[in-house]
DNA sequence: TCCCCTCTCACTTTTGAATCGC
DNA sequence: AGCGATTCAAAAGTGAGAGGGG
């Protein structure tokens, strides 16, 4: 399999599209089109020029739902879920294995585009695993403030995400809820659902431009559940066989078993540990499962989302299940999520969007440390009520000192993007009533294609001149752990000593201000109101009923 | 008592600076 | 002087396991 090795962030060879890629999981394939791909449901028509009469095919590839994505080792994927990916988060942070990369295909070569992730929760289930396998413990704990992760070569032309793959390893994860680097915030036990965005930043369709476009890509496989310690060996096991960094665990002398994975592959080494763990896992699994909850998984459940704008999943359907966890899922197939941004101006008062905007107007702690909104603050956003409501955002951003957030101020250098963002997290699929009661786990839900208006943002403008304690719209160049670590507190906590120049603000370039309107577009993506109309159908029996 | 989290450890890979040779 | 290859040390990432807290 292809490891990371010599594939930098930025800088990682282009690999011509190979079983490592996840064959057809890109969106419209001319040549292998395939069932589980959800063709783009919105026209960014707005975006770019509908290719006309005449038009080469580089103009006709202009509109951004032409834009394809596959995920790479697509197959390394695949056994992580089947098994049940679990990804450790840390207060330090931690990177994901497998880690995100994507092929991109379909872009105009001249457009400039911002790709970033956000991982967002699968669902309102805490879970534990339990009897050797993921199991419903309750209702989950409030979302954490959700972030984005931009990758840090954004903004480039198409041309520069086509050329190579898009690695998003350097992503890290945290459940340290206080995280100053601007890792991506998890709760442990909770299940989440990594989505790409691609988000058009070209000079004409900037902030101010009303024509924005950005498209979601989903691949299912990339669920996983968040932990502290890896709870199914299986997932360790894959880790270790998978992971370079982990190669010390593959065994280190003649008692274990790397003698036997170098007889045969069959057998892969495994360690003391995972061996205790398999004896018990074994014994545990004896107990057939009969949950009569995987008869459900037949089930289509349809969500409504975002005031008018459907999501439809087609559940899993019936396997067997390995010991386990996540059963797995649909053959993957690229959610495909277009969304264009429009040009309705309406503004609305949203409490938890006051609370940022008049935070207090030094940036420091009040931005590093803000306790997330309450989540029934998040939930109750007026935002989920209309697609056309300002939605809230803050972002972290790389390394340079750019800041965007803000008013078009012309093309300064390209900001270092390597920024993570806030936004408040939504739930991916649905909420429903939870109840206490531990169920199996339920699968992800795996298609879906949905449109969702993307309200245009006025108010950035207006932000932008804020003083810098606004945080929650800004964007902050990410530190990495060590320049932190080398700075000190300060560093981490400006408001120590008023803010570093790492920290300063200046006037975002028109593409992170495209990016920042994508986060409002974001953060707002779940109320109470929306959650409702989803009919509830994930955790329980009566859910899977879908009416 | 159990479950989950934090911290430390030993091990690995990755990265980038320094050095060398052409 | 410039460039590429090699070397080496520091940085960073990994899971294991002990211990602590709720």
């Amino acid at each position: 399999m292809l490891q990371d090795k010599g594939l930098s962030e930025s800088e990682e060879a282009f690999r011509a599209p190979g079983p490592a890629l996840g064959e057809g999981s890109s969106a419209n394939t001319a040549n292998a089109p395939e069932p589980a791909l959800a063709a783009p449901s919105l026209s960014g028509a707005a975006l770019g020029s509908p290719p006309g009469p005449g038009t080469d095919v580089a103009a006709a590839e202009q509109t951004i739902e032409n834009i394809k994505v596959g995920l790479h080792e697509k197959e390394l994927w695949k056994k992580f879920h089947e098994a049940g990916t679990e990804m450790i988060i840390t207060k330090a942070g931690r990177r994901m294995f497998p880690s995100y990369k994507v092929k991109v295909t379909g872009m105009n070569p001249k457009t400039k585009y911002i790709l970033l992730i956000d991982i967002v929760p699968a669902d309102d289930h805490r879970y534990k695993f339990c009897d050797n396998k993921w199991m419903v413990a309750g209702k989950a704990e409030p979302a954490m403030p959700g972030r984005l992760y931009v990758h840090p070569d954004s903004p480039a032309t198409g041309a520069h995400w086509m050329r190579q793959l898009v690695s998003f390893q350097k992503l890290k994860l945290t459940n340290n809820h206080l995280d100053p680097f601007g890792h991506i915030i998890l709760n442990s036990m909770h299940k989440y659902q990594p989505r790409l965005h691609i988000v058009k930043a070209d000079e004409n369709n900037a902030f101010g431009s009303k024509n924005t476009a950005f498209c979601t890509h989903v691949f299912p496989e990339t669920s996983f559940i968040s932990v502290t310690s890896y709870q199914n060996h299986k997932i360790t096991q894959l880790k270790i066989e998978n992971n370079p960094f982990a190669k010390g665990f593959r065994g280190s002398d003649d008692s274990d078993l790397r003698v036997a994975r170098l007889q045969s592959k069959e057998y892969p080494v495994i360690s003391k540990s995972i061996m205790r763990q398999r004896l018990v896992s074994s014994q545990l699994s004896a107990k057939p499962d009969v949950s009569p909850l995987h008869s459900a998984h037949q089930a289509l459940q349809h969500y409504q989302y975002e005031n008018g704008a459907h999501m439809q999943f087609a559940a899993a359907e019936p396997q067997d299940l390995p010991l386990n966890t996540f059963p797995p899922q649909r053959d993957s197939s690229l959610f495909y999520h277009c969304l264009k941004r429009r040009d309705s101006a309406r503004h609305l008062d949203l409490p938890c969007k006051r609370s940022y905007l008049e935070a207090p107007s030094s940036v420091g702690e009040d931005h590093y440390f803000r306790s997330p909104p309450p989540y029934d603050q998040q939930m109750l956003s007026p935002s989920y009520c209309s697609e056309v409501t300002p939605r809230e955002a803050c972002m972290y951003s790389g390394s340079g000192p750019e800041i965007a957030g803000v008013s078009g101020v012309e093309d300064l250098p390209p900001p270092p993007l390597s920024c993570n963002m806030w936004t408040s997290v939504s739930p991916y699929t649905s909420y429903s009533v939870q109840t206490m009661e531990t169920v199996p786990y339920q699968p992800f839900p795996t298609h879906f294609t949905a449109t969702t208006m993307m309200p245009r943002l006025p108010t950035i403008s207006a932000q932008s001149s804020q003083p810098p304690g606004n945080a929650h719209f800004s964007v902050y160049n990410q530190l990495s752990q060590s320049q932190v670590r080398e700075r000190g507190p300060a560093a981490s906590f400006p408001r120590e000593r008023g803010l570093p120049a790492v920290c300063e603000r200046k006037p975002p370039s028109p593409h992170l201000s495209a990016a920042n309107e994508f986060l409002y577009s974001q953060s707002f993506s779940l109320s109470r109101e929306s959650s409702l109309q989803y009919h509830s159908g994930v955790g329980t029996v009566e859910n899977w009923t879908d009416g």
